[in-house]
DNA sequence: CGGATTTGACCAGCGC
DNA sequence: GCGCTGGTCAAATCCG
C-alpha cells in the first residue's frame, strides 16, 4: 500500500526514489522516473521513446536522445529489454559518459523542421536542410559545417563535465545536509535523556556524569536510532518488544513513575505496540447488534483514542502509576501555530480526515486528521485556524508513529516528539505538571522572537511552538521558476515561489529552500546554456546527442537540486527546528550559543549550516 | 469504482 | 440528571 510520497534518502548513494505516482499535472514528469544515483535511469529509455515518439510522425530514422550517466562515469544505463532494443542496440559510451544511439541519420527532408535549438550559447545549430542536402552541398559547405559542429560539440563536452563535477557538489551538499542533521538529532536526544538523568540525581554524582558524558553520547545515540528509527509496525515489534523486555525487565514496574529513563518510554511504547498489533485484529469489533459499543469496554483500543473520553483519568487509583504515566505519554500534544494559507501544513506524513467540528469560541471548524501511512498508526492531528488570525494555521499533534517517517517526516515528528518528551518528562520530575519552561523555551525557539508555551490548563499537557513571529528575510528570494517537488503526504509541496506568503511569518515548508535550495537551484543552471526541449536535434546526429544529453542532464540535474531542496526542507520542515537543536544542546550542555553548542556535541559541521541553513535574524 | 471527504449522529467527560 | 463540549464513527457524497 504505497499511499502518498515518499522521499527516500539513502545516506550512501543518496538516492531517492518516490513511491506514489504524482499528481496527474506531473505525470509526464515523474514518468520519466529518475533515481538519482540509484542508478537507474528509466528516462533514459523514456527520453528515447519521447524522441521516437516525436519523431513518429515524420521520419522512424531519428537521432534517439542521449542518456547522461550523471553521477558516475562507471555507471552505465540499465536499459529496457523489450520495446526499445533499438535504442540499446546501438548504444555507445562516450569519453563524458554520454551514452548516445546513433542511428540511421538518415531523415526525410521534406518533414523535417528545422533544427531549432536555444542554447543560449549562440550555437548556430539552424539546420536549412536535411542530411542529403548537405551531402549534395558540396565538400566545403559540409566542411565548415562539420567543423562549427566538432567546435560546438568541444563546448558541450566542457559543459558536461562541468554538469558532472556540480552534479558531484549537489551530492556532497545533500549527503552533508543529511548526515548533519541525523547526527544532530541524535546528539539532541542523547543529551536530552543525559539532563532528565542528571537532574535526578544528587550532585556528586552529576558531576561524575558530566565526566561520563561524552563517553556515553554514542552509545545513547545509538539507542536513540534504534528508538526513532525501528518503528516498523509488523516485523519490528517483537524485537522492539523483546529488546524492551531484555532493557527493562522488572525496573520497568517500581521506576515507571520517575520519568528519567528511557525503560519507561520503551515500555509505553511496547505496549502501544501490542495494543496496536491488537486493535488491528480486532478493528471494526466495537460495534455489537449494529450499535457502536463505547471504547471503555475494548482497553486495547483505549491507547488509540485522544479525546477525553478515550482516557482513563490520571491517577485513578484501580490503575498502575504506568498506566497513567503511559496514558499521559499517549496525551501530550506539540501544538504548532504557524502561518499558511494551505488548508493544511505539510509534514511529510499522509493524513486523512476523519471528522469536522466547530469548536466552541473559534468560528473556523476544527479538523481532525489520522496519519494514515500505516494501518493503526495512532498519531492524530486537528487542525484549525486562529480565530484571531486566520492566516494562523494551529496545528496540534499527538502519538507516536509506529512506523518509519521518510526523512520529510522526521523533521516534524521528531520535534513533536522531542517536545512531547521534553514536557512529559519535566511533567512527571517536576510534579506539577510543568517542565522547566525556561529549558523548553531556549531549547525550542531559542533566536527569534516565537514562543513556546506550555499549558497547564488544557486536559493533557501541551507545548505550543508559535512559528507565526519569526520573520525572515531570507525567505521567497528565489526568483526562478517555480517547481513543486512532489512530497510526502501525496501533495506537491509549494516551495513559496509561487504564492507569496501572506505575511512574512514562518512557512515551515518554505524557508529552508529559499535559504538552501536557492543556491543549489542556481548552482544547477547552467550559465547561458538553456536548451529548449522536444526539438528536432536535426542532421547533425553527434551534435544532436550532445544536446540532448546536455538538455536531459540539465533537467536531471534541475530535478535533483530540487530533490536536495525538498529533502533539506523535509529535514528542517520546522523552520526552527535546527536553531531549536542547537539551542537544545546549548542549554544543555552548557554553551551559550548554538555554535558552541555544535561543538560541544561533536557535531562539527553543524555550527555552519545551522547559520546556513538556519539563517534566521538576530543570532 | 475506489478512495477521500463531508456531515450528522453517537458517546463520554465534565460542570452545574 | 441534564446540557454542553470534544472527539470519533460511519453512511452518504464527492471526485478523479
Amino acid at each position: 500500500m504505497d499511499k502518498g510520497w515518499g522521499i527516500a534518502l539513502d545516506s550512501d548513494s543518496l538516492g531517492f526514489f518516490l513511491n506514489k505516482p504524482p499528481p496527474s499535472k506531473f505525470d509526464h514528469a515523474a514518468k520519466r522516473s529518475i533515481m538519482f544515483a540509484g542508478m537507474e535511469f528509466p528516462a533514459s529509455k523514456l527520453a528515447c521513446r519521447d524522441e521516437q515518439a516525436a519523431h513518429q510522425p515524420s521520419d522512424e530514422n531519428r537521432t534517439a536522445v542521449g542518456v547522461v550517466d550523471f553521477f558516475s562515469d562507471k555507471k552505465r544505463l540499465v536499459n529496457d529489454d523489450d520495446d526499445d532494443d533499438d535504442c540499446d542496440d546501438h548504444s555507445k559510451t562516450i569519453s563524458t559518459s554520454v551514452i548516445v544511439k546513433k542511428e540511421n541519420s538518415q531523415g526525410d527532408a521534406t518533414t523535417r523542421p528545422s533544427l531549432d535549438v536555444n542554447t543560449g550559447l549562440h550555437l548556430l545549430t539552424a539546420n536549412t536542410g536535411s542530411d542529403q542536402s548537405t551531402v549534395d552541398d558540396g565538400v566545403s559547405s559540409d566542411h565548415v559545417e562539420e567543423k562549427r559542429a566538432k567546435t560546438v560539440m568541444a563546448q558541450l563536452q566542457v559543459e558536461l563535465q562541468r554538469m558532472n563535477a556540480e552534479n558531484q557538489k549537489l551530492r556532497d551538499m545533500l549527503s552533508q545536509v543529511s548526515h548533519n542533521y541525523s547526527a544532530l538529532q541524535m546528539h539532541l536526544m542523547a543529551v536530552m535523556q543525559q539532563q532528565q538523568m542528571t537532574n535526578n540525581r544528587p550532585e556528586s554524582t552529576q558531576e561524575q556524569e558530566n565526566v561520563d558524558q561524552v563517553g556515553k553520547v554514542a552509545e545513547q545515540e545509538r539507542k536513540q536510532e534504534r528508538q526513532f528509527l525501528d518503528l516498523g509496525p509488523s516485523a519490528d515489534n517483537q524485537t522492539e518488544i523483546d529488546r524492551v523486555s531484555n532493557d527493562s525487565s522488572s525496573e520497568e514496574r517500581t521506576r515507571s513513575a520517575t520519568p528519567q529513563n528511557n525503560v519507561n518510554e520503551l515500555s509505553h511504547r511496547k505496549k502501544d505496540i501490542v495494543a496496536y498489533n491488537n486493535n488491528d485484529q480486532d478493528e471494526g469489533s466495537n460495534l455489537r447488534d449494529g450499535k457502536r459499543v463505547g471504547r471503555e469496554e475494548s482497553p486495547e483500543s483505549e491507547s488509540q483514542g485522544w479525546g477525553p473520553n478515550k482516557v482513563p483519568k490520571l491517577n485513578n487509583g484501580s490503575k498502575p502509576i504506568e498506566q497513567s504515566a503511559d496514558a499521559t505519554m499517549r496525551k501530550a500534544r506539540v501544538s504548532v501555530r504557524a502561518r499558511s494559507e494551505a488548508p493544511m501544513i505539510t509534514d511529510g506524513c499522509q493524513w486523512r480526515k476523519y471528522g469536522q467540528k466547530m469548536a466552541k469560541g473559534n468560528p473556523c471548524p476544527r479538523a481532525y486528521y489520522r496519519c494514515t501511512m500505516a494501518v493503526g498508526c495512532p498519531v492524530r492531528k486537528q487542525v484549525q485556524r486562529c480565530a484571531e488570525d486566520r492566516t494562523i494555521l494551529i496545528t496540534t499533534y499527538e502519538g507516536n508513529h509506529n512506523h518509519p517517517l521518510p526523512p520529510a517526516a522526521m523533521a516534524m515528528a521528531s520535534t513533536t516528539a522531542a517536545a512531547a518528551n521534553m514536557l512529559l518528562s519535566g511533567s512527571m520530575s517536576s510534579g506539577d505538571g510543568l517542565m522547566n519552561p525556561n529549558l523548553l523555551a531556549r531549547a525550542i525557539l531559542p533566536n527569534s522572537s516565537s514562543v513556546a508555551t506550555i499549558s497547564a490548563s488544557a486536559p493533557f499537557p501541551t507545548v505550543t511552538l508559535d512559528l507565526t513571529n519569526n520573520p525572515n528575510p531570507l525567505q521567497f528570494q528565489r526568483p526562478q521558476t517555480p517547481f513543486q517537488v512532489p512530497f510526502a503526504g501525496g501533495q506537491a509541496q509549494n516551495f513559496g515561489a509561487v504564492v507569496p506568503p501572506p505575511s512574512s511569518g514562518a512557512q515551515a515548508h518554505s524557508i529552508l529552500p529559499q535559504v538552501f535550495g536557492h543556491a543549489l537551484y542556481n548552482q544547477s543552471k547552467f550559465s547561458g546554456l538553456q536548451l529548449s526541449t522536444g526539438q528536432d536535434m536535426g542532421s547533425n546526429s553527434q551534435l544532436g546527442h550532445q544536446v540532448a544529453a546536455v538538455q536531459l542532464h540539465q533537467t536531471q540535474q534541475a530535478n535533483l537540486a530540487d530533490s536536495v531542496s525538498a529533502a533539506t526542507a523535509a529535514i528542517t520542515a520546522d523552520p526552527n527546528f535546527t536553531a531549536a537543536l542547537a539551542a537544545a544542546i546549548s542549554s544543555i550542555i552548557g554553551g551559550a550559543h548554538p555554535n558552541n553548542a555544535a561543538s560541544a556535541a561533536n557535531t562539527n559541521n553543524y555550527s555552519n549550516n545551522s547559520s546556513k541553513i538556519g539563517g534566521f535574524p538576530g543570532n
